[in-house]
DNA sequence: GGTGTTTGTCTGACGGAGCAACTATATGCC
DNA sequence: GGCATATAGTTGCTCCGTCAGACAAACACC
């Protein structure tokens, strides 16, 4: 017996699929006339967000959702453009800070007026006030179901919680 | 002056961005245990949505937000493990179909069940049935905004235009 | 019917990201 | 102090997807 394909649960999470893809390739648009990529606007934010604008590698990599090994060529790139620097850690020679420099927060600041624009015309400004508000509650709801560490705004001690079924 | 990092505008849509990220990742273990990747999947899902089973080229990098030549490295990865195969196109001999075979079917069969109890247990059964009804509402809203062509060839709308030859 | 343009697909070169292995430092236990 | 183990970060290898370009077929226009 086979599956249903037109369960409308199928179309639901295509829906949700369909609708975040848009709007990053909306995103995705901008950050190509600034030269940078979605996951360099992202650790720029994650930097720029950050107390001390730093951040030690492995914890940005549980932020950005990207292995340790991928942020360490992010950085990479990101330091060669002078967007970061590394940081030596003082308490443990292990680990090193990723900082962001000024140059990156001009970057940050060149294009964030932008991106809010695009936030604003296709996401915020398409609903309702109500039916964003509902839209976040749903949204959070979901999100601490299926990424409880991320609840952790900045430094929280990571559980290393690896959502391996 | 620089832009207030802090905006409500950022912190939502990182809400809509962790919480499909949490949830492609909740289905991508999944997808592992079948040794099938998301992308295969979603192919195999439009094939197997499609009249005759079968779509062109370009059509299938259409509906999965890949490029053309993306597919065609898909098709062919699918086409070696005998998941789908390719039929050339009668009318038109610059096309060709992408067909879901037997096995591809099969495959899909073993994968789908357990697909949709995690669509069920990290999504649908997350909202209440009207927490749900407005989520889908504003999601394809948003969808319509940024994705106009999405309506066109996709399985939800399948009244509304059919698949020119 | 010919000629130029457009369309559909495939291929080569390239870059990004993950896994596993490796190095270096820290920690626990005796 | 000395050894076993855990943790932080980097590197080698490989896969996957994109872009630009090539090629074939269809179409438009005369």
């Amino acid at each position: 017996m086979r599956t249903d394909l037109d369960d409308p649960r199928f179309t639901a999470i295509g829906l949700f699929s369909e609708a975040i893809a848009g709007l990053h390739a909306r995103f995705a648009a901008q950050f190509d006339q600034h030269r940078i990529s979605p996951v360099e606007f992202e650790v720029l934010m994650r930097l720029a967000r950050s107390p001390g604008n730093h951040l030690r590698m492995t914890d940005l990599a549980g932020q950005t959702s990207l292995s340790t090994s991928g942020v360490t060529r992010v950085v990479d790139r990101m330091d060669r453009d002078g967007l970061v620097g590394r940081q030596a850690c003082p308490s443990d020679r292990r680990s090193s800070y990723a900082v962001i420099t000024e140059a990156g927060l001009a970057k940050l600041d060149a294009v964030l007026p932008g991106h809010l624009e695009l936030v604003q015309q296709w996401f915020i400004g398409q609903l309702s006030p109500g039916q964003l508000d509902q839209m976040l509650d749903s949204l959070r709801t979901i999100r601490d179901a299926v990424n409880p560490c991320a609840t952790a705004g900045s430094d929280e001690a990571s559980e290393s919680v690896v959502p391996t079924a």
